[in-house]
DNA sequence: CATGAATGAGTGTTCATTCAT
DNA sequence: TATGAATGAACACTCATTCAT
């Protein structure tokens, strides 16, 4: 769960890797592949969607806009791939960060994952405004994120109840979820700032226990 | 402070009531106005940003591109006038609720804050939505709402210390304020059915009354 | 029956000669679409459907792309228009020469028949073969003036039975007809040169003759 | 006359016959272009001249984009290669059919023209329609067929003038040759069902005999 | 020779904006 | 002032063709 999917970009990341000259072909279509998707990155979040154009990312990528259909049917799977590999990064972060939290106490857990969330959104914390902001239909695909957390935080609820104040653990997991999640990505976007100290995390983290612990 | 900003449309308001007849011209640019900006409304709410094209404002509107032109200097003033108009009625809204709320117990005010965000993004949520979603530079203008309730957050928590266990008011405002608009702002979005029962608004309440509260 | 269509650009026409000056803008309009619609005529002819793109058109026609938009949906609906423009003109033609073949001899009115199609084929040949030729859509279309000369051939021959030698009066009256077009129309547009003598018609009509009457 | 012309192909299969082993790059060429005309007439006939792209010719021949420019210069000349074969099929067809007629009654040779039409319009008549259809520069080139066709007509007339009532040898021969491909073109296209009896080939029969024949 | 990545002129179409009437 | 015809830069996308590997 939550781990890396599976992608084909994945599995030709390997191949590169493992035998630079066996496809030689493939490697460059693969740097012609990054080079649209990084120039595509630098437009969304230089410019927002309106500079998203699909001449333009040629053009930035310094390919011609033949080549970005060669690999991309249309701008919207531009946009999907941008979206896919936001994800997969976000979901190697909580992956990574995840390993046995089952055992721990509601306190640590809650600091932990809170801990998460707001280094979840210091990752590429423009890209992830400008697919927020830009790209209404992305929110839909990042919430996926959110919903996966909301579920393991429901386990984790589930299996230390007698600890616990709240009664509907569906409602509290959903609501701790959303709450620390909101704060961090105002905070992120808005008040960077505030992240420099300890103040606002220590806030959320009591915030949240206070909401969920005895 | 909240309350409704003075606008030309506030004042055209009162002229018509002052003298409908004096200023006849003015009656019927002010119809022409609203016929535009109720049918940019329309088509942004049914349609999304796509839909919402200057020539089918003027065509919904019935009224030539020429006028729509004669009103709003470009599109973009159109949009500005519908974000006003939005946060401006919002901003009533809040008045309305707002008054001597000063004397009021932490616990009472709390719960009525929640109500009153409830009650917030309540008002005209396709409209807020499609703000949201399909305008992103309206976020910021939204946001000054925000801006506008944590301050009066903060300034009422000024005046009730000795019942608070937050230290930082700036950050205790801030965190509270955001908490209830995020959650309530996703439950009026994703999940309109939860807010039929009571079981949100007292979580929420107790989520935030725990945080501030001794 | 065969009559010219009532449609709208018949009326405006009407309209233009009627009163020119209260429809100003209409006339403008009228102009612009009858210089796209020559535009797209004399491209069509002269380059066929390879050189018929919309950009060209207009520039051609001495007009922005979007006008071209403003009066033709598409691409097609401006093909659709020659088309149907063409149609109604052969309409108009056979319409006028179809008085009263009724009560006439076979052989004479055989021989109006060779007449009338050799007519029709004579006008706009250049037209006629680029839409023939060029867009095979439009042979449907162009077929269904065939299929009503059918008709009418075949009402004909109901008349005059006695005269006949041929039973099968469906059969017939369509290889009558497809006979004479077809003949007239390889000459039109391959042999021109043989319909300036009077052998050409005189075979033809010998060739029908022969077949259909005892 | 009428035999297939001397093409690259015809060649090329004599080499194949001819020395199987010695030359196997020919072979192999020979291969990659049959594999490309065929994949061409798939789908010059399944989805039109819309389809025939020649990435999309080199995709479903199974052979390189590069390939297919090494064989053929330009699109052009693929598409000609497909005409060129059509013909070349149809000519043979004929010449198999056209032995000995000199000394037949013009009754009997008629109705054996008329059924070689028909035949020829039945072979292959998807990739027919599509060539006459949709690649409009290919019918001058089929016309060339016809042109034989009338030769052949001709030089028969010219042997039984007397038994015929038609003075113009060259006019007849034309007419006749063109009615009959007419019609059966039109048969064969629209109403396929008209050729499963025999009365559609009997009044055609019927038709040029009465024209023709004392 | 074969490959297939790369090219880019060109296509149909949209829409914010202008201006003669 | 109101009208709506006209504008044209810009967009998403296609496909015949080239050429380095």
């Amino acid at each position: 769960m939550l781990g890396p999917l599976d992608t084909n970009r994945a599995n030709a990341h390997i191949w590169v890797v493992q035998s630079k000259r066996r496809r030689p072909t493939q490697t460059r279509a693969q740097e012609t592949v990054e080079a649209i998707v990084t120039a595509a990155r630098k437009l969304l979040v230089r410019g927002g969607r309106a500079s998203l154009t699909t001449n333009r990312v040629a053009e930035v990528a310094g390919v011609s806009i033949g080549s970005l259909y060669q690999y991309f049917p249309d701008k919207d799977a531009l946009v999907t791939e941008l979206l896919r590999r936001h994800v997969e990064e976000t979901q190697v972060l909580i992956a990574e960060r995840l390993t046995s939290l089952a055992s721990v106490e509601p306190e640590v857990a809650i600091a932990q994952m809170v801990s998460l969330m707001i280094a979840v959104h210091r990752h590429d914390p423009a890209l992830h405004r400008a697919l927020v902001e830009q790209m209404p239909r992305g929110m839909g695909r990042l919430g996926t994120i959110e919903q996966e957390v909301v579920a393991l935080a429901r386990a984790y609820l589930a299996m230390h109840v007698d600890r616990l104040r709240v009664k509907d653990l569906d409602l509290a997991a959903a609501i701790a979820v959303q709450t620390v999640e909101a704060l961090t990505h105002g905070a992120v976007l808005f008040r960077p700032e505030v992240l420099e100290g300890e103040a606002f995390e220590r806030e959320v983290v009591d915030l949240v226990t206070r909401y969920l612990v005895l």
